[in-house]
Order: C-alpha cells, then sequence, then structure tokens
DNA sequence: TCTTCGCCTGAGAGCGCTCTCAGGTCTAAC
DNA sequence: GTTAGACCTGAGAGCGCTCTCAGGCGAAGA
C-alpha cells in the first residue's frame, strides 16, 4: 500500500474538475450536480481520498471538535484514572460529537498543578492552572465541557471561550448542566429518615468543589428541618477518604445508624469502615450514596444511591455547544433521583 | 474583554519584526536573538498572542495530537462509561501528551456498530466499524493508541496509519504494549492452588478479545498442569455477566471452592453472587480477579487481583508514539503481579 | 583594504482546504 | 430573437503558521 496522500487537487485533477467543485461534492455541498458528482465520486473511491480535518479546519475557521476539560485534584494522579464520573461524561458526549462528525479532545488541568500531572506541589500551582485553563480556552474551537471545575477557573475560561458549557454548578454566567444536588441530598436524608434513621451522618466531598457544596447544602437543611443533629466529615470525592471519614465518624459517634455519602466511591469505603467495625449494612448502620455509578452496584451489599444522569447531561452539553453559542447563564436542569438497591435497607 | 484574537501578523508588527522572526521566538527556535527576541515576547503579552495550533499543525504537517481509539463492544453504550479500564488509559497518557504538548483525542467504535453509539442492530456492523477505523486512521497524525481492539481492526488500522500503537497482544504487525495476560492467569490459579483450593473455576471475558483469550489459556494450562478439572463461563467483562457466570457456574458444581475471574469488575459482580448462594469470601470460596483496578477495593471483601499496570503501559505507549513511528512488530512487555487482598483467603 | 565566513533577518512560497465571486450555460418567458 | 433568471463551474484569494532561501551585515583572516 502507497504511503500517497491525495489531497483534493489530486481528486479535481482525476476527475477534470475544479477544486472547488470536488470540493462541493465532497461536502456534499448544493451547487455541483449530476456527471459531475459521479466523476468525482470515483476519483475520491479510487485514489483513497479523505479530506484533511486539520487544513479544512484552518480554511473553515471551524474545526469540529469539542474539548472536555476535566480539572482534577486528589492524590496521585488526580481522579481521572479512579473516578467512574470523568468515563461518564466521555461515554455520554461521544454518541453526540460522533453524530455530528465532531471530534473530543481530552484535557486535564489539575487544580493544585496546572498540568494534568502527578505532581504534588503547590508552588505557583493556581497560577499554572490558570494558565493551562488559559492555553486551552484558546485553542477551544467548537466549544469546551467542563467537566468538573472550580467557578473561579470556569469564569476564566469563559472569558476566552464563549462557547463553553460546565457540568457542574458555577455561580458565575458560566452556561451550565445542573443537577438537582441539592434535593437529592435533602431527598436521601429524608428516605433514611424514613426509614428510621435519627443519627444521620454525611460524609463530603472536598469544600471547593461545587456539586459537593450543594450537596453538602441539601444534607443540612434536611437534618436541620428534621430536628436532627449534624455529623460530617470530608472524604475527599474518593474510596480512601470514605473509609477514613466514616470510621472517625463512628468513632466520634458509635449511635450513627445511616450515613448519606456524596458520592458512590467514598460511600464504597465507607461500607468497608462500617462492616470492618463489626457493624452490618443496612441493618445497623444504613448507607446511601451519590451518583450511581459503576462503584454503586460493585460494592456489597449494592448501594442504594441518588442517580446524577452524568451520561444524559453529558449528551445534552455536547449537543449545546453544537447548536452554537449557549447564552450567558443558560441552564439546564437534570433531576436526581433515588435508586434504591440494599445498603440503605428496608426501615424496622 | 475584546473577543479579538491575534496572529503572529500582529504580534510581529507590533513588535516591528517579520513574521518569520516572530515566529522563531515564539517557537523558542534558534536564528534569532537578543533586543528582537525581547521585542517579540514584548508583543506576545501585550497582545495576549496565543498560536493557533490548527494553522501550526497545517503549516508544519505534523500536528501534536495522539488518536486514542477505544473499541467497545457489549450493550448499550459499550464500556467506555462504565469499564475502568479506559480511564486507567486516559490517565496513564495523559501526564505524558500534556508533558510535549500534544493533544489527545479520543474516539470510540464499536465493534458492533461502527459508531461508538448506543445501537445494538448488527446490520453491516462490521464494515461500519472498519469504515470508522479508516476515518480515524486517515486522520491520525502523531499517532494512535489502540485502548482495546480486536486483531483484524488493529491490522487495518495499521494500513492507513503507521503510527499505531496497541494496548492489547495483536498477533500481527502492530507494535504494541504487552502485559503478561497469560502468565497472570497462570499465577492466579496457582495462587488459588497454594491456599488449598481444588476446584477451581474460572470467569473469561468475551471469546474475541484478545487479553480475554490469553487470560483463558493461561487458565487452561495451570489447571492442565494441575491435574484439575476445568469449569468455566463467559462473562462478557462486565459485573453482570460476572455475577450471571458465577451463579450458573455454582449450580453447575456447587462443590467449587475458588473462581479465578478475568477482570474486577466480573469478580465484584461473582463475589456478589457466592454471597447471594449464601457461602462466603474467601472461607467457602476464594477468589482472584484481574486488573487491579478501582472496581477491586469497592467490593466487599476487596478483591485480590492480578495487578495490570494500565497507566504504565498507557505513558509507555504515549512515549512511543512521541518519539517516532515504532518498528512494526515492536513489544514492549510488562509485568502482571499478584496483588493480596482479602478475597483469596489465606489458606487453610 | 578585500575576501570569506557565519549569523541574522525578512520575503515569500506553500500546507490542504473552503468560499466568494465573476463568468458561462441553459431554459423559459417576453 | 432577446433578455432575465436560475443554475453551474472554476479562478483565486485566503485561513495562520512554518520553513526555506537569499540577501545583508559585521567580524576575522589574508
Amino acid at each position: 500500500m502507497s504511503r500517497f496522500k491525495p489531497t483534493i487537487e489530486d481528486v479535481a485533477r482525476a476527475a477534470g474538475v475544479s477544486r472547488a467543485t470536488a470540493s462541493r461534492v465532497v461536502n456534499n455541498a448544493p451547487g455541483a450536480s449530476g456527471p459531475l458528482r459521479d466523476r468525482v465520486h470515483a476519483a475520491v473511491a479510487e485514489l483513497g481520498y479523505r479530506p484533511n480535518e486539520v487544513a479544512r479546519a484552518l480554511a473553515s475557521g471551524r474545526p469540529r471538535a469539542v474539548d472536555v476539560v476535566a480539572v482534577t485534584y486528589g492524590p496521585g494522579i488526580g481522579w481521572l484514572g479512579t473516578h467512574p464520573y470523568f468515563s461518564r461524561v466521555l461515554a455520554g458526549m461521544m454518541p453526540v460529537l460522533e453524530g455530528a462528525g465532531a471530534q473530543l479532545r481530552l484535557h486535564s488541568v489539575s487544580r493544585d498543578t496546572g498540568c494534568g500531572g502527578t505532581g504534588d506541589g503547590n508552588t505557583g500551582g493556581r497560577e499554572a492552572a490558570a494558565a493551562a485553563i488559559d492555553e486551552i480556552a484558546a485553542n477551544a474551537t467548537l466549544g469546551a465541557v467542563l467537566a468538573d471545575v472550580t467557578p473561579d477557573l470556569a469564569t476564566r475560561f469563559l472569558r476566552r471561550c464563549r462557547r463553553t458549557v460546565s457540568m457542574v454548578p458555577t455561580s458565575s454566567a458560566v452556561p451550565g448542566m445542573e443537577a438537582d444536588n441539592v434535593g437529592g441530598a435533602y431527598a436521601a436524608v429524608h428516605e433514611l429518615y424514613r426509614l428510621g434513621r435519627r443519627r444521620i451522618a454525611a460524609i463530603h466531598g472536598p469544600e471547593f468543589n461545587p456539586c459537593a457544596i450543594d450537596r453538602r447544602t441539601g444534607y443540612r437543611r434536611a437534618v436541620a428541618e428534621l430536628g436532627l443533629g449534624e455529623h460530617s466529615a470530608d472524604g475527599g470525592f474518593h474510596r480512601e477518604g470514605g473509609y477514613a471519614s466514616a470510621r472517625t465518624l463512628l468513632d466520634q459517634d458509635p449511635g450513627i445508624d445511616a450515613m448519606f455519602v456524596a458520592c458512590d466511591l467514598m460511600a464504597a469505603g465507607a461500607v468497608q469502615a462500617i462492616t470492618a467495625s463489626g457493624r452490618r449494612v443496612p441493618q445497623d448502620v444504613s448507607v446511601i450514596g451519590f451518583d450511581d455509578s459503576i462503584a454503586a452496584v460493585c460494592t456489597n451489599p449494592p448501594l442504594t444511591t441518588m442517580r446524577l444522569p452524568v451520561e444524559e447531561m453529558a449528551a445534552a452539553a455536547a449537543r449545546l455547544l453544537l447548536e452554537g453559542t449557549p447564552a450567558a447563564g443558560y441552564r439546564q436542569r437534570f433531576p436526581v433521583d433515588l435508586v434504591v438497591r440494599a445498603s440503605s435497607g428496608h426501615g424496622q
């Protein structure tokens, strides 16, 4: 097989037409027809021609690529490799993008170090993150989806790239897909209450994460309304944190009979910690997670959880970007529903 | 903030130099120096100039982008959103690519339907997949990593794009990162044997998956050498399949005292099925998984598993691509090591 | 002082494609 | 027969950047 890559010039020559006509046919644009179309198609087939996307992008000024920016934090490589959230975003967008002939470019920015690397240094971390965000925004083309991001970074991104949509709540003008995190957490606590639980602890995500903040708010609101005490710890949105927090919580107050855990990964850790302490889930301690990610069904018992429709949100974000520049402050809301499995139990 | 995007022309004008000089400075190329460098840098800073990657790619003929192709199969959206494998590949490559200023483009091809969509139709599935592969290969630039792929598709890809590396074993000339899947499975069975288990069943991955084939081979070899019987089922590399297979296996032969499960996700399902059957893990049935993915530590008890160094493999693949075109048939081998957790037990 | 060499620098030619615009053809209506 | 209108077609000008090449200039050697 020859390594020769035919250009549209070659196609045009082979078909005996001009470059413009060949382009029209290849792009299925109107204004060329009948015999010429056939000749061009034949030439394309014969030469094995494929348009060069890069040239096409440059010439048309609108490259067909959506940038997905995952702002990660946490130990090691960040969440990208372990937290199911990101794959769900990708999986949700992929079919939409592919259907539109758009590419998906993935970027990761570590909130702490700028680059999506393994570094843990804090020296100039914020500036590095900001610089990385600028860099990506400057080259974002069809648009960008901020998979997880802090409001300041989101605002900064929007300044360079209007065609942006955030997957997490940001207070700013950044268009976003917004799940009812507050309501979900609120509903989880109420469900636990309904099951007869009265000492409902919470394991939250990191305090700078917008989703974590909302879920915490929902928990607090519910607990306050129900006249219950507040017991909570920060589990950092990773399993290890969930384990450690559950332990701490149980040590502090052995009477805890339920836990609302702000993500399934942490909930998996919490279930392990509860079990390790000699308690049973759900008989002794009822657990409700959040996300309905793959982690929820891997635990034993499987997790009752609040389903975050990540795939749907991601698909909607992709569609929004494909359509054009979303209006500043645009919001699309998604419900967060209870999915009952075994970890919450059946009540007394 | 103005929406004006300065070009290198603007920078050159502002600095009072030619476009060529501005380009040299921006690219840190030799042949420009002293005062001019400073002037250009000043202009860049003042205008907030960012090189347009698309134009740069077209002009230089070497776009800095690596394409990651995930060939998925299975129900629904495929594995992309649920199987931890893909995120690990991404997470492993990201730091390397970012360090080299390269972008990461993600593609998914469904083995069954071509597009990475949700379809389940088989009509023309293979041809669609092949067409999608061709399309991606034609535009692959810096190179491509085949995250999971069947040998036929890999070969086809290589035909259009020499700069390719596979993450799974392919018998063809495709350069690849090769983990010792056979040895890992073999070692797992031996470990189970060492623990005193004599009825060691296996839950395999889909028979067309190269990794699954190798792991099956390792299992068979070990079982044959140890003079044990073979009991196995296909779990399709997803949790549900693991659950169903474990159930079936246990029904067929209630005396099974150990299971080698070819991926952690399936193992999570298997553990649930074993528990549901009234047996204990590891006391009654010892379980060893494969991968050491996040799923391994979410289960209860946590899984003893064979660690597949996916991140390292992915990073190595990225480095290989960055370096140039790997030789046909190039192989880099990775060990698969036992990670002992609770699901295998301590022996009698 | 003249030549040689080396180092800067800028002009200009593309990379492969899109898209506008002017010209050309053909049909139909006057 | 003439003309307006609709529809094709191709020439050519870029998109923003890279990179080659030749000219210019100063230092060093003859």
